[in-house]
DNA sequence: ATTGCCTATGCAACTCGTTGCATAGCAGGA
DNA sequence: TCCTGCTATGCAACGAGTTGCATAGGCAAT
């Protein structure tokens, strides 16, 4: 269902192809929003057949050719509609905790390397934010409103990630005292 | 894939029927993994007929008969397994993200009431968070494992939703600014 | 020379998840 | 009295998302 909208956000900020649209979901706007370059081919062909985007075909030597897409009047004005509209809830999967709440059954030790890897994870996406953050927003003092609205979503991935670090050590700490308490 | 586990971790806690996992899923658990009550139906008969858990009719005077599911030896087994495994990093799905990048084609002040329904959505949740943590933690100092685990994953709720709350005010400021800037 | 990776798109088959509907008795309120 | 809602399970159909594979040329490294 948002798919769409996702799509129609990243061809509003730049045209491109199905393969290139790909990439960024991999990349920026993959931090939340993720999509295989399979649902993206699909989905644009849906939306070309709705009007939404305009496709043009690009010949590259070298390359084989590729379909450079671009949102259309409709689409944009779909993305209006959707704005307007209240959204649900999003819903939640987390398999971390599901992980914890399991290991009472077992040992708690045994999450203690999982949990870690998590961490180290979670510590490299924020370094990546803090990076890209300086990149793209050396001066915060004078954005403009599409950069101002890219800044304050990159501050909740950055509060995230910071937030989440927090919480692992929680949970490390927590498991490395159980894990003691049952050996002695 | 890891709905099987999660039902696995609800039924240890304590066994239940597919209808009453189905309520834990929409309220306990369902704060990190959510499932409607087909999915539950489906799998527990999947499970059932894999061994990972064990079935016992239960006849009730008043309401329809029930089916009460423990879990059985080779799904706590497959649960330990699981520990053990190492899980990829949760696909993030963040509507709300996509809305605001989205809002620098149309209008900003548009996503302002949205942004304030999700605030009360969360502050509520951090409500909820709080309250049973008194309710089932009330004394923090003397928690044996299983209640420890429990915690630390209740904690990271309440951390997510504190600093949701904060991002979210952050993002208000930025739409009101823009806004005003905009009327300017 | 061969292997592997990158660009670029797509088919087919599958699993996961949601939605609508059905049954069926009982309880409570308008 | 009728309507709504709760307990309890399930079928059928659909849509969303994943995985494996295919094509096909170019580039770089071994």
């Amino acid at each position: 269902m948002a798919l769409e909208h996702a799509i129609l956000v990243s061809l509003l900020e730049q045209p491109g192809s199905g393969y290139e649209l790909a990439r960024r979901f991999d990349r920026s706007i993959g931090r939340f929003w993720t999509a295989t370059h399979q649902q993206i081919y699909r989905v644009l062909r849906r939306m070309e057949a709705d009007g939404w985007v305009a496709a043009e075909e690009v010949a590259q030597d070298g390359r084989p050719d590729k379909k450079v897409y671009s949102a259309a009047e409709p689409g944009r004005a779909a993305l209006a509609g959707w704005l307007r509209e209240p959204v649900e809830p999003e819903t939640v999967r987390h398999e971390l905790a599901v992980k914890i709440r399991a290991a009472a059954f077992d040992d708690p030790a045994a999450l203690i390397s999982e949990v870690e890897r998590h961490r180290e994870g979670h510590a490299a996406l924020l370094a990546r934010y803090l990076h890209g953050e300086q990149r793209d927003f050396p001066d915060l003092t004078s954005l403009d409103t599409r950069q101002e609205l890219q800044h304050v979503v990159l501050r909740g991935g950055i509060e995230y990630e910071r937030m989440t670090l927090a919480w692992l050590d929680d949970v490390l700490e927590t498991l490395h005292r159980l894990a003691a308490d049952r050996q002695s």
